[in-house]
DNA sequence: AGACATTTGTACTGTTTCGCATAAAAATAT
DNA sequence: ATATTTTTATGCGAAACAGTACAAATGTCT
């Protein structure tokens, strides 16, 4: 933490708290419909200090990404916490991801990043390699504390886990596709139930 | 097929084959990044045609989307061939998706509908009903293949067709999302064929 | 206090955007 | 032929857009 006083005047705003109200921006419009007004006017900073502190667009952008998937793997981690079982720890994971996917003032949002870095990934190589380097990140995650349970007997000696981590991620995408295509809670819950059941065997 | 010389000055081009240009656009940059002028020039239309064709930006993506979405049906419908044996149904299934997903310029394009859409539906309401009702649609497609497997014994008795449709369909969003993210042709067959065998048993 | 460095607000620039107005072109109907 | 109807082409226009110049404001350093 360098806490070193700067010279010149002091920024009159947290920065990493206007990234945060940014995020919110791109996760409702996506990045191309987001404008810098709509930016501006969310942050309550005008564009001067947006382009100063942040860089363009993209770069803020990028910036709300990574903020994102730092907060999801954090929340990731913590739902995969090795004390519990393996099987609540996966109705854990869908139950806080469809707790954030299905938030929305009028339509749920679903993922910042799958719902919305995904389509700009094609023309914007920096997005695409946030996107990807943030799913396999996932992906590695969810692997670790199955080949954990593996070790532990809890699931049979045979399983792949990389293979059944990257099957229980898929899960999560549909997740944040269907969320955003407008499909019911009670509806997502199901199918993360019987997701869970594919991947553990049921009950 | 209503072959009525109507009056007026005939029109000078296809309509569908320009959906089809304008699809291609929207693939690449999404609905928000595609502008009226990248779409005047895919299809050789000036924009007094595409107006008067289809009328405004938001109707012509629903028109490349519809299309789609028909296209995709037959595809799905066709890959699910009931004289085939389930597993190679799905096997193929997946095989076709990312034959398309994996097409692309620079970087693959994935869904249309997945890829470009899901960013879309929160904010536009007839996006996102499209989307809704492709994604039932093919989930259901699914199910009426499964549920004939199970009642010819193909698949266990207990097994919850419509529960495991959807779970079959998680495996195309996620293709589509990783597609797009730039994971490899070789991962993302990995990835389809572990599917398979996680939903009708290893082989 | 005065030099210096950085942030902030206003206002601007030049471009791109969408959608349309207008008139010419090309067909049919009478 | 003349009128009618629809499609094309040019090009307009008003708004939105991303990014920046400039000067005032606000702090630290010497």
């Amino acid at each position: 933490m360098k806490d070193e006083k700067k010279r010149g005047r002091p920024r009159g705003f947290d920065a990493s708290a206007a990234i945060g109200k940014a995020r919110e921006v791109f996760w409702d419009r996506g990045f191309s419909a987001a404008s810098l007004d709509n930016l501006s006017a969310a942050t309550s900073l005008n564009r001067p200090s947006l382009y100063n502190a942040f860089g363009d667009k993209e770069d803020l952008y990028l910036d709300a990404l990574e903020g994102y998937r730092a907060d999801s793997m954090v929340a990731l981690e913590d739902a995969l916490d090795p004390s519990l079982p393996v099987r609540e720890n996966l109705a854990r994971m869908y139950d806080r991801a469809l707790a954030t996917y299905l938030h929305g003032d009028t339509a749920a949002r679903g993922c910042l990043l799958i719902s919305t870095a995904t389509v700009e990934a094609v023309r914007h190589e920096r997005v695409r390699e946030v996107l990807g380097r943030s799913l396999a990140d996932f992906d590695r995650a969810i692997e670790d504390r199955l080949a954990l349970a593996i070790e532990r007997g809890q699931l049979p000696e045979k399983t792949d886990p990389k293979a059944l981590a990257q099957l229980a991620s898929t899960i999560m995408h549909s997740l944040a596709v269907r969320a955003r295509a407008g499909e019911t809670r009670e509806a997502l819950e199901a199918l993360a139930r019987s997701g869970v059941d594919l991947i553990c065997g049921a009950p």
